[in-house]
DNA sequence: CTTCCGATGTTGACGATGTCAACACTAATA
DNA sequence: TATTAGTGTTGACATCGTCAACATCGGAAG
């Protein structure tokens, strides 16, 4: 969220400083992202966005790519509050928080295929490994704790919460990746296949043999 | 494979005209990318590796991302060979075919990560849809004559075997993609994780209600 | 209030890249 | 042997990320 700068007198109209750049370059960059892709995002077009000229940018960020891992760390902010919200939202059975934060994960990939990508993108720069993120982190803990709670409710078979978590993870992960639930409308065949999915899922971690 | 010119008398040399360009130029970026990354593919490199100049590819590909596409479709018939000859090799049972392939899959994208990273990147840019893959359909075929198999000996639930093959194509993708199984060396934590959703996936899917 | 300095933003320049044009060489056919 | 379509080359240009050097502002020190 932009704020004027704090003393202005009345109108902030263009002043030399901008007040709040690096929030706005970050916002101003996820939007280019959303509507040209990845492969769009210019230095150049971002600053003219936000109405200041290229290298501006450096001011607030070592070079490109550290502005991206900041769109990327707000996304995941994001992205861990929707899960989040989810959580809270759905009933208390295991079946259906697992189905509601399922849900919440593919429909925010759907809603955000941009932000998602570079998220989630591939890091394989090598030179540049991918620091990891602490609101990543964060949804995963959300996901993780929600197993814990099957186990103690004797939903979920007993075994290392964080693996069952990473299996989960890597379910919903791969059918937001693979576009397999394109239609998330109210029961659209998107909606209908994470529920699929979702039961499937229940039914193999129930079993413990 | 690239092939010599069909009429040279002897040294192929370096002449005027390669004879095989269109097969060195995808050989030559899938090795550029798998050693630098698919940011470093550039197509003056490429050209420099064949010994032919840049604009050469251009007489094989409209532009880079067409040379990108056929390298995709190049990794996705090894693929295809590879999840064939896993199930082949794998033994007779449901389970062991499932599993497998789950591991020929992810050993896939671990041992070539960049070539599987140009086979399911993200085709985010919204003017130039990216086009279904031949030997990405044969792939997904492989996996899903299975599941049908599965479902005629009992081992799997009925259903739809497509949208079950998406399921299970879904979980290995995603653990690909999330590097959940890093290290598949012969009893490696990589695959022991593999086995460990094999089986949990195996016995979701084996219950009918 | 004036002075000064660190923070912030700007323009210039450079090398690298994808690609359009125009040209050069080769091989197979007429 | 002459022609021509196929194949490879060099030139030029717009765009991009980024290094330098410069400009401007806002607040702290005197």
């Amino acid at each position: 969220m932009p704020q004027r700068p704090t003393r202005t007198t009345k109108k902030p109209a263009r002043q030399y400083h901008h007040g709040n750049l690096q929030a706005a370059l970050i916002d101003a960059g996820l939007k280019l992202i959303e509507k040209k892709g990845v492969r769009a995002l210019t230095l150049r077009e971002i600053g003219a966005r936000v109405g200041v000229s290229r290298m501006a940018a450096y001011r607030h960020f070592a070079d490109k790519a550290d502005l991206l891992a900041a769109i990327r760390e707000a996304g995941f902010a994001q992205f861990a509050d929707a899960l989040d919200a989810a959580r809270s939202k759905a009933g208390k059975t295991f079946a259906s928080r697992l189905m509601g934060m399922a849900l919440a994960y593919v429909r925010f990939a759907a809603e955000h295929p941009a932000h998602y990508e570079v998220m989630f993108g591939w890091a394989n720069e090598p030179e540049r490994p991918r620091a990891p993120s602490p609101s990543g982190a964060r949804a995963f803990g959300i996901l993780e704790e929600t197993i814990r709670q099957g186990q103690q409710t004797g939903d979920v078979r007993a075994g290392d919460s964080v693996s069952l978590a990473r299996m989960v993870w890597a379910q919903v992960h791969g059918i937001s990746m693979l576009r397999l639930a394109a239609d998330l409308s109210a029961n659209g065949a998107g909606t209908r296949f994470v529920e699929f999915c979702s039961e499937i899922l229940q039914a193999g971690l129930a079993q413990s043999r």
